[in-house]
DNA sequence: CAATCTAGTTTAATTATGCAACCATTGGAG
DNA sequence: CTCCAATGGTTGCATAATTAAACTAGATTG
């Protein structure tokens, strides 16, 4: 099988994510909705992809609760696609991937937009890990640990496989 | 042309970090070079991927200037790839990849490992987005403004275009 | 100097993508 | 009530991209 080796069961919570929207229009779709876009004519005007190919991620996306249609709301009987908990939980990874261009960009004088705060228009902060105890910490600073079992007594040996 | 639209020249920094970084395996070797890995068998054993393709994506993470490549460093004469300092930025992409996986995977019990911090082996905290003056900032919360030009005259016209 | 490891390249199959044309439903004009 | 356009898709086909597997070539080991 050539197939698009899907990493669905891979145990590595990244893998898992890309698996769900690792892909260039399912994460722009996201983007669209978050910004309130939820009929299919202005999702595929906005993003200017072909109709079948936002059929099968809207579906997808829907399929995987991250977006979910709803029967109307605005005048005419068609559906709308609104974003899920799980689906505006994607909020992070598009803001990390935008501060991830605009820190690293080679042309950044393409970039047109800014995040702000809508409260008083100031750019956001750049998004930082912390410990428990409040200390930022870099890549250098972690580890990876097996997951101690939640509540079964299921503990799986050290390894730092993923 | 069918080539898969690139979203090279798009002012959206969204859009060109999943240009640069936006397929699963550019994402899954810099998770591991991340972890120290930097030599070509290694990646090759660690993903499971075909070797064309990691050419493939070594190349173009080079060319990009997220790996480079180092002579040797132990002992035998080939080559390593190494982190570059954009290469170490997308660290917070992949942690808010792995923690969205993780607040909303519908099996979570097979996600086996855990981000920890290196000095005291605790969970991390979640990655949250803040204003300057430290509210946290959900999606709802934040708006685009168009990029205040910044040496340069050089002003677009708002657009919540992305 | 033969076997093997590393780091690829080539080949050929499978899949995804994009375009265009087509179908179905809704809403309005005549 | 009938026709026409707009919205929201589905279907078919050509082409580009991914992929696994086989092959290659230089370095290392025995």
């Amino acid at each position: 099988m050539v197939k698009r080796t899907s990493f669905e069961h891979d145990d590595c919570p990244i893998a898992r994510s890309l698996d769900a929207i690792g892909d260039w229009w399912s994460m722009l779709i996201i983007r669209e909705a978050l910004f309130g876009v939820s009929r299919f004519g202005e999702f595929q005007k906005r993003l200017g992809l072909a109709k079948n190919i936002l059929t099968v991620r809207l579906r997808a996306l829907t399929d995987q609760g991250i977006l979910k249609t709803a029967p109307a709301s605005d005048g005419s009987a068609y559906q709308e696609y609104l974003l899920t908990r799980k689906g505006r939980g994607v909020f992070p990874i598009l803001v990390a991937l935008r501060q991830w261009s605009e820190e690293f960009d080679e042309r950044p004088e393409e970039i047109s937009t800014i995040l702000v705060d809508k409260e008083n228009g100031q750019p956001v902060r750049k998004l930082e890990l912390y410990s428990q105890d409040g200390r930022p910490l870099g890549a250098g600073d972690t580890a990876l640990k097996s997951r101690p079992a939640e509540k079964q007594g299921k503990r799986a040996t050290a390894s730092p496989s993923s």
